[in-house]
This record gives structure tokens, C-alpha cells and sequence, in this order.
DNA sequence: GGCCAGGGGATTA
DNA sequence: TAATCCCATGGC
């Protein structure tokens, strides 16, 4: 697996953190290194992708070491720029979500580098199936499961044989009982299903996602086994590039009550507000909360202190605390 | 629209 | 050991 590994450098990077764009819930199959890089499975290559500050902690340059696409230098070069979301200007967003939002103002320095992924689809897709009701620890050892069962073996990492992700054919093809030993509960009949209704076309549907207008490819998602409106808008927004598109989980929920006084099951209102106040960035802003509250949940006070959080203290225009 | 079962593992009581 | 929770959805 090493012999074919490129190198691969982008110069100038800003608004980008490893830590915070691998660890912020969008991806479930990066793993941090002990020197600060990470390494992933992606489109069936390995990579490592290390980042190296050189004008303040979130600019710098990104360096990505991976077998993907070996030999086509270009192609290799436009595939991770856009995987990383290079193109876009996470600054200006930061700046226009930030502008009269105290809450959000806290929630970016919770997580100021966090870009958006441009993830597989149909990765995406069933990585979301298996997240519904679940925690992000089982979700990561469902998805490995599965690949190591239904995958391909693509190489060795530390010792341990490593796989891709299953096609969208070979999971169609299953059996029921050929996903018991992964242990996804009630979730493996809608990953079953969902298999047979996408490999219907080839995944053209779904692979369309992208170049077709949100409510019309959210309505064909929602038309998959097991993919209701939370799921569709995650797989929209994290490999479809629909950036307005808003997930709204039981952390969001959560988010909205604590800081924007909001009722934690009026979820209509949550995503009015979310329309209304985020508009085209609401997918962003809603990593930004995601990362934020379930980043301070430890209730550890040095935490609290790096993100200007201080009880006692808060705006009371847009602060308000549920009991507990 | 409200309610509850669906699996399994981790965390908390 | 028992209850509760988890990046929800389907079916009644």
C-alpha cells in the first residue's frame, strides 16, 4: 500500500484545523495519529493528511499523503481540494454568521477550523443510515464492520488489514442475515433496502444530487428506507454540497433550547429560525453548534474559559438555559 | 399528530 | 444490576 503513496501540498490554507473538521461528527473513517495528522479511508485509497501553521494556528499549509489517484497528478490535486472544501471562504461565512450573534460568535471559536467535507454519496449515505439513534463511537465500529465484512481489502495499516467501503452492488445483493456480524440492530433491514431501491438505477439518482435542486433530492432520499429528514439533510449537506440545509438531532435540540431559548421539540420553529438567520450557511452554522455545545457538555471549566463561555454572564438577548 | 418498538453498546444511577 | 441515552424512522 505505500509503494504508490503521492504527495500532495496546499500552500495558504485558512480557516482549516484537522482536529476540528475530522472530529467535528461529519465522518466516521479518520483516525488521529499520535504526531497530530490524520489518516482515513477514502474512495477506496488511504491517506494522511498532516497540517503545518505558518500564520497564526488555523492558516498554514496542508499536506496530504495518499494512493488516491496515483499517476494523475491533476486529478489527485481536484479531488482532495475539493474533498477539503478549499474553495470556499470560511472567513467571509464566519464573519456574516458571526455579525450580531453572540452565540455563534462562541460556537466558531469552539471550532474555528472546521470545513465542510465532500464526502462519497453513497458512503455518506449509509454512514448516516447506521448513525440515526446511535453514538458517534458505535456509529465509527458499525461503519468499520461493515467494510471489513462487505468491503474490499485494499492494503495494510499498523499491521491490521484495511478495507474500502462496500459498493452500492454488493450490498444490494445481500442477504439479511449477511450483515449480523456487524451488529447494526434495527438499522441493518433499512441498509438492506435502501441498497436494492438505489442500486435500482446504477446510484445515478443519487449521484445526481449534487447538479439538482435541494427539496427535489431531499424528496428522493426521503423516499429511501430509513432516511427521513435528519439523515437526508446530513447526506445533502456532506456530500452534496447543500450548504442551507440544516440537520436538526437531538443535539441541535438541544443547541437551539439552551442558547437561542428555543423549545427542544418544536423542531418547525428551530428550522424556521435556522432558514431565517443562517440562510444559505445553515449547514455550517450548524456544525459550528453541533461541535460547540456537545464540545462544552464535559462541563469542564478550563473549556468553558478557552471559549469565552462564563456563566453569570450571558447576553440575555440571546442566552437562555433549560432546566435540567 | 402522538406514541412506541427497533438492537446494541456505552454511560450513568 | 438496572435504567437511560444515543447525530431517528416507520408504522400504527
Amino acid at each position: 500500500m505505500a509503494n504508490d503513496l503521492g504527495k500532495l501540498i496546499f500552500n495558504n490554507v485558512s480557516d482549516f484545523n484537522l482536529d476540528d473538521t475530522f472530529d467535528c461528527g461529519q465522518c466516521f473513517r479518520w483516525n488521529r495519529e499520535s504526531d497530530g495528522s490524520w489518516s482515513g479511508i477514502v474512495a477506496g485509497a488511504f491517506a494522511n493528511i498532516s497540517f503545518a501553521p505558518t500564520r497564526g494556528e488555523n492558516t498554514g499549509s496542508v499536506v496530504i499523503w495518499s494512493n488516491l489517484h496515483a499517476g494523475d497528478p491533476a486529478r489527485r490535486e481536484a479531488y482532495w481540494r475539493d474533498y477539503l472544501d478549499l474553495g470556499r471562504d470560511y472567513g467571509a461565512i464566519k464573519r456574516i454568521l458571526g455579525t450580531e450573534d453572540p452565540v455563534m460568535q462562541k460556537a466558531i471559536k469552539a471550532g474555528p477550523g472546521i470545513r465542510i467535507l465532500n464526502q462519497n454519496k453513497w458512503e455518506t449515505l449509509i454512514s448516516f443510515l447506521i448513525s440515526q439513534n446511535n453514538n458517534i463511537p458505535r456509529i465509527r465500529g458499525c461503519i468499520e464492520s461493515l467494510c471489513r465484512a462487505h468491503g474490499r481489502r485494499i492494503g495494510k495499516l499498523k499491521g491490521s488489514s484495511v478495507f474500502s467501503f462496500p459498493t452500492i452492488e454488493r450490498l444490494a445483493a445481500l442477504e439479511d442475515s449477511d450483515l449480523d456480524m456487524c451488529r447494526l440492530g434495527y438499522r441493518a433491514r433499512y441498509i438492506a433496502e435502501t441498497a436494492k431501491q438505489v442500486a435500482r438505477d446504477g446510484g445515478a439518482r443519487l449521484e445526481a444530487g449534487e447538479d439538482v435542486p435541494t427539496a427535489e433530492i431531499e424528496s428522493y432520499l426521503e423516499s429511501l428506507t430509513g432516511v427521513g429528514p435528519k439523515v437526508a439533510n446530513c447526506i445533502m449537506l456532506f456530500s452534496m454540497k447543500k450548504t442551507e440545509v440544516f440537520p436538526i438531532d437531538v443535539w441541535v435540540r438541544r443547541v437551539m433550547n439552551r442558547f437561542y431559548g428555543m423549545g427542544e421539540e418544536n423542531v418547525s420553529a428551530i428550522k424556521d429560525y435556522a432558514e431565517r438567520n443562517f440562510g444559505e450557511y445553515g449547514g455550517i452554522a450548524q456544525q459550528y453548534l453541533f461541535n460547540y455545545i456537545r464540545t462544552i457538555k464535559d462541563d469542564n471549566p478550563a473549556l468553558y474559559e478557552r471559549f469565552g463561555f462564563e456563566s453569570g454572564s450571558m447576553d440575555e438577548t440571546a442566552v437562555v438555559f433549560a432546566e435540567e
